[in-house]
DNA sequence: ATGTAC
């Protein structure tokens, strides 16, 4: 291993690391050249290469790239929307609302929406972020000031971008997808940060939405035209590996190059998308509640990659299912979240709780200013569909006071709460090491998933 | 995550 990694979990969290194969997955992510810090979060789970819920960092002359360490829902994220208006009010319209959203924002896989973008728009937006949505009438300015980045990586690169990603995108902006990929309408239950929530405009009572989506088919097409490219760049450069998944090459070469133009596409387009979406669906809270106060918290991106300063020290920064959770004074922090440090999203599941954190004391030394981006999975896919044979899923939230709406039963299936691990355990255990630190807690009201 | 396996 070129760096020790560190697994941030507790004892059960580690055993079950050790079960999936997650654990291996970040021996193996500390053994990719020029590897610097390699982390792993509580909610960390098995995936493609790198687990999800890990951090990479590469640097110095030997820093390499690799596609599998962002992985394939390029800038899947979530934003957060407060509202000016309580629980109490909003919660007879709920089993309204619910269908509203649904009908509001396209979901489902493959789904495409009412968008439709030429050729010269969608390299406009792949360039332009979150900022064309705006420009788009999707949103305000101001909405941008509270984007991770301002919703835009400046290295992407609309050339490198292959044919077919491009035409897999030329409909799904403004979708949402499926998987875990979800809107939700809640309120927060519980307060443990009063300045911080004060200083963000949060209260007990207080009704929000989350949006939790990424690039849809593009960036998902942008990674597997690079995964081909990079297992030839493997060979090429005589990289010795663990992981085939892992395949990577060094900053300077051209393979990289290119994949970071297009990596920045995706993320654009996933910024763009959450902003479309946000505008869509706030569109049907006001037509549902009747004229409703929005404010953007924040949109955070969890599968990234980025160039930062740590230590005086240039980083490529990988993070895959975690989320950037700088502290307070962080150079690349403004306005009010200099002075708190940055909201934290860690969404849980459909059932029980989610979280907003801010960026702890200790996550620049712990983590490299990264934090956990959700409960992680406990049961696959696969093993969720089987222990949810023959329930009513949506019957059964229903039951516990939250309205859900999804493109396809399976889905449900597949995300229903005991699919997941407890995200409360996953807050407490980042929050003990002062990673991120809890602000508020959230429940959920209805929920509209793919 | 994903035109859920080119």
């Amino acid at each position: 291993m070129n760096c020790s990694p560190v697994v941030f979990t507790d004892a059960e969290g580690f055993k079950t690391a050790k079960a999936d194969g997650s654990l291996r997955q970040v021996r193996n992510t500390a053994m990719l050249p020029g590897a610097v810090s390699v982390s792993a979060m509580p909610d960390i789970h098995h995936g493609y290469g790198m687990p999800i819920g890990g951090v990479l960092a590469t640097g110095g002359s030997d820093a390499c790239i690799s596609p599998g360490a962002v992985g394939y829902d390029i800038n899947c994220g979530v934003r957060y929307y407060s509202f000016n208006i309580s629980k109490e009010d909003a919660q007879s319209f709920m089993p309204d609302l619910v269908k509203s959203l649904y009908r509001a924002v396209p979901s489902g896989v493959g789904k495409g929406g009412d968008i439709h973008l030429n050729a010269k728009e969608i390299h406009k937006l792949l360039s332009m972020g979150a900022k064309w949505s705006v420009q788009a009438g999707y949103g305000t300015e101001a909405d941008l000031e509270s984007v991770e980045s301002a919703g835009r990586l400046d290295f992407a690169d609309s050339s490198k971008v292959s044919e077919l990603a491009l035409k897999r995108g030329a409909d799904q902006l403004g979708t949402l997808g499926s998987g875990n990929h979800f809107v939700e309408i809640g309120y927060i239950d519980e307060v443990y940060d009063e300045p911080t929530a004060e200083l963000w405009g949060l209260k007990k009572g207080q009704l929000g939405m989350m949006i939790h989506t990424g690039s849809r088919g593009l960036g998902h097409q942008v990674c597997t035209d690079y995964s081909r490219s990079f297992k030839k760049a493997v060979k090429k450069y005589n990289i010795d590996i663990p992981d085939i998944q892992l395949a990577c090459a060094p900053v300077s070469a051209q393979e990289s190059k290119d994949y970071l133009g297009a990596m920045g596409c995706a993320a654009n387009f996933a910024w763009a998308n959450r902003q479309v979406i946000g505008s869509l669906a706030l569109q049907a809270v006001s037509d549902s509640l009747g004229g409703v106060q929005s404010n953007l918290l924040y949109d955070l991106a969890h599968n990234i990659l980025k160039f930062e300063e740590h230590n005086g020290m240039k980083l490529a920064v990988h993070r895959k299912g975690a989320t950037r959770a700088f502290s307070a004074g962080h150079i690349e922090l403004s306005g009010v979240y200099k002075k708190t440090g940055q909201p934290v999203i860690v969404p849980g599941d459909m059932g029980r709780c989610s979280f907003i954190m801010k960026g702890g004391e200790k996550s620049m030394e712990l983590s490299l200013g990264s934090a956990c981006h959700g409960a992680g999975r406990k049961l696959s896919r696969k093993e969720a569909v089987r222990n949810a044979r023959g329930r009513n899923i949506a019957a059964e939230l229903s039951a516990q006071g939250v309205h859900v709406m999804a493109a396809d039963k399976m889905s449900l299936f597949e995300e229903m709460p005991e699919a997941y691990k407890d995200v409360q355990v996953v807050a407490d255990i980042v929050s003990g090491l002062k990673i991120s630190e809890k602000v508020v807690k959230l429940k959920p009201l209805c929920v509209i998933k793919g």
